[in-house]
DNA sequence: CGGGCGTTTGAGGAGACTCAAACGTCGTGG
DNA sequence: CCACGACGTTTGAGTCTCCTCAAACGCCCG
């Protein structure tokens, strides 16, 4: 709220006229991620098309669920404010989380292809998410063809992200995911304009773990041997990477941390 | 060859006078896995809008590479016979398999978010893939919505699918995750009208391995397990599923094979 | 101050890996 | 047609990483 998000455009174009101020802040073009969101390169004038056809904002208090498994499929959900966790749950009950996601990113991309949600979406923290009606966002494809393009390099982003996460999965060593894992987020908060090295972990080790395909006693572990070496400093959720080359050179496996 | 596949429809067309056998052999109409692939649910119109802009079919001999990582992306890649594997290198060297594809399945999607390849993608067999230019494709989008929207199941499918890979990397043991494999191999020749308990592997024990996050060996004692048991066939490449229903127990984790 | 919960640390064990050797299959060439 | 070699696979023995189980710690909140 104390943010100095700036509210109206200095050009008071007459577009604005019958809008209220709270629906100024919520625009698209007022909104501080829309250089990396859905509306990525759009003109003024696509961007208020996007605008129109957005359904609402709307918060999501941290724990509760913004989908489930099995939910019918209308909307996709743009990340304005905080973190989510996605999951699935297998058969015999357990979840394994396939993803964190923040501020700028879509949820919901997997629901396309069955008009349901084949997974979880829950917010770590409080947060709040644009309400992107996938039918009515269907119909700007047509003539947006920017839109269109953007909206495919955000799918075909996810499909990559997902293989690097199998990377890690399948033949990196503990120390070598959790390293991983911190300069993923390094690089985000980075692409986000805050610090690369400090930052808060919004998950607990629990999740970290469930995500990484280890338990939360080797989460802890690391985090010990990694603040032992003086890579990182670690106060609860509050971390701090000390040396970023070396915790990079560990993610490649070009380094080991004995 | 040989195959009973109908080579001009009964309706002798106009649109189709000028085309060689070849050219019509070639046609998505005529092709037995165009109810799986990209122009799934397009009607004759339509089909001949996209069969237009299909760059040519193109053979894939066994071993040799469709794309490797970095490759400029023009085209998307239909199979139209045959089967893939993707693959991903990390910085130190060594491989991880993110898929294996079959006919009907689209290659290439993940390049998509950056116009360069993420991945490699080799043939396992002698192949045939369909060249998708893809600046071409998006421009039928615009008045193609039923070509958009299955585009976009497509695109889904591979980020649920890849969901589901996380999910057995991350918190399943071998025994499972070797099962999940054969249950989704199954599955797949099902859709396409073959023996859902009777296959070929068209990849090597090392490929499998690599694929699950485990080692040649591991693969190679399980398949001994599960003949033991009673559970398969195995002879080389050769697999007959004997008892589905425990290996599908077994993939839901329902059960264990002591 | 006390309870609850998430986290840390330790000890022991299991599952999958590594290393090594034998085996089988297939293609090649004599 | 058979012998040979190469390569992929199987099997065994030993090891290591990470898991499981357990207990203590410490932070947060009432």
């Amino acid at each position: 709220m104390s943010n100095s998000i700036p509210i109206v455009s200095p050009d008071p174009s007459s577009a604005y006229a019958s809008l209220s101020v709270e629906e100024l802040r919520n625009r698209c073009s007022a909104c501080s991620m829309h250089e990396l969101c859905l509306p990525m390169g759009l003109d003024e004038a696509d961007m208020n098309r996007l605008d129109q056809i957005i359904g609402r904002r709307r918060k999501v208090v941290r724990d509760s669920t913004l989908y489930r498994v099995g939910d019918p499929f209308t909307n996709l959900y743009a990340i304005r404010l905080g973190h989510f966790k996605t999951y699935q749950i297998n058969p015999d009950g357990d979840q394994q989380i396939t993803g964190f996601q923040m501020a700028g990113e879509l949820l919901g991309m997997d629901a396309i292809s069955t008009d349901r949600h084949h997974c979880n979406a829950v917010a770590l923290e409080d947060s709040e998410v644009c309400e992107i009606p996938f039918a009515r966002l269907e119909n700007l494809f047509s003539d947006m063809p920017t839109l269109l393009r953007h909206f495919h390099r955000m799918m075909s982003q996810e499909i990559t992200r997902e293989q690097s996460v199998m990377l890690l999965l399948g033949n990196m060593r503990a120390e070598q995911r959790f390293a991983a894992f911190l300069v993923n987020l390094s690089s985000r908060y980075a692409a986000r304009g805050y610090s690369s090295t400090s930052f808060q972990l919004r998950m607990s080790r629990e999740e970290i773990g469930n995500y990484l395909g280890l338990t939360i006693e080797s989460i802890s572990r690391l985090l010990s041997k990694f603040k032992k070496r003086g890579l990182l400093k670690v106060s609860n959720r509050e971390l701090e990477i000390v040396d970023l080359p070396i915790v990079k050179a560990l993610a490649a496996g070009t380094e080991t941390c004995s």
